[in-house]
DNA sequence: GAGTGGTCTAGACCACCGC
DNA sequence: CGGTGGTCTAGACCACTCT
């Protein structure tokens, strides 16, 4: 038959896409530029815009684009390497200016927060909600879980309200003797209200660090934080050497 | 106007479909089940099937469903913690049980891999190739770059083939004293190759992680292990205790 | 209002798996 | 072979942002 056809089976259009404008990528344009919007790109490429828009998504996931209703899909720059953990344990502080204190309530944790605090099905506990900005951005929403135990001098008279209330519920952490912490890295989609504080939809993919703090022989806290997966690299420096690196 | 709508805008269909299977799947489905299929569901919640893929994919990411072509959509267990560097730096070691050796070659490394080795731009290093299995399932494959100038003792004409060599690149690291490492996290898409080894379609979700091993005073190696995110909690372990918990 | 990405439809065919 | 999820089309309308 004289084909000089290839072993492999035929790639989807899609991945093929994602192939060709990956490269377009790196050699056709600059960090922050706009792409021509999905119609156009579709025709130019010959396939439906639901075939584009597959390509794109799995290239936005990768954090090579960014694209935004109403404004259009530009170049992303190299992902942010956002330090979390340094090799001492320490409590999430007031003076941490990584992060920005929100809010502070009292609240029933979800199940899988209990399951880690050992506290009672219904019991409400503090709870301290933080955003951390870097680069001018928002790049993760943390949720800060600490038990009525675990801060005694905080009693339910003395109620602040929202960052006064946070910030108590820190100052109190901190003098507590921090004997170890624990921390664990999975996939997640932003729930509603992290998506709007991380400036994304909901689903959105983002990387979800549960840190558990021990003190006491116990489990004294534990912060679940949402990064933005898109646009963070997490790093765990043992070296110390923090690299913001472009 | 005597209308009590809800403040929110409507939630769109694919959204609040993930929320009603999401709750289905807590009180009516029990890990390992199948579901019906995806023209049935579809049919079922009075939807275009593309609409409710869109909610099952958002719930496969975050690993409350496994799809699998040819066969159906089943509920997912829970995520497998697995334990990613201990307290104690050491290297990737030819003994280490988590690993199991796949191979070994010569060749040259992507260009995100050579900025952190600091080799030439075409020179080749030592590729070894492992793949990390837990519950009888593939979970992450790696590549292990290591410069020869990193293991002098193995000169290019001892060039025992696959296994052989990989094993002979471990056993020279473990000779060199390893002063410290480095580890980030990000979002990635399995490339085609991985995803054959993990069992997954190109461009599924993956957790990549880089780690730097130091010595000598300068970058000896770097491994670039991608877990997959589905089935995967990464944990970072100080306390030591690891849990492979359900 | 014009233009963008986000959602949705109702079909079709393909690649893979197990029987 | 029949049934599954994976890919693809050619439309439509909506929600958002900018001007």
């Amino acid at each position: 038959m004289g084909t000089t056809q290839l072993e492999t089976v035929p790639e989807p259009k899609y991945r093929h896409l994602k192939t060709v404008i990956s490269e377009a990528l790196d050699s056709e344009f600059a960090v922050g530029e706009i792409l021509p919007n999905e119609r156009d790109l579709a025709a130019r490429f010959g396939v439906a815009r639901a075939t584009l828009r597959q390509a794109l998504e799995q290239l936005e996931l990768e954090g090579r684009l960014q694209r935004r209703r109403g404004v259009g899909t530009t170049v992303a720059p190299p992902r942010m390497g956002v330090s979390v953990g340094s090799t001492a344990h320490n409590w999430p502080g007031v003076s941490d200016t990584a992060w920005e204190l929100a809010d502070g309530t009292r609240e029933v944790p979800p199940a899988s927060v209990v399951r880690h605090l050992g506290t009672g099905q219904d019991e409400p506990v503090h709870v301290v909600r933080r955003l951390r900005v870097s680069g001018g951005q928002p790049v993760a929403a943390e949720l800060l879980y600490v038990p009525a135990a675990s801060v005694p001098g905080l009693a339910a008279a003395d109620a602040p309200t929202g960052t006064a209330r946070g910030a108590a519920v820190l100052r109190e952490l901190e003098s507590l003797g921090l004997e170890g912490e624990d921390r664990a890295v999975e996939l997640g989609s932003a729930r509603s209200d992290d998506a709007k504080q991380l400036d994304r939809l909901p689903g959105a993919p983002v990387l979800v660090v549960t840190t558990r703090f021990f003190a006491g022989g116990g489990t004294a806290a534990v912060s679940v934080a949402t990064y933005r997966a898109d646009t963070c690299r997490l790093t765990f420096g043992d070296t110390g050497d923090v690299e913001v690196h472009s």
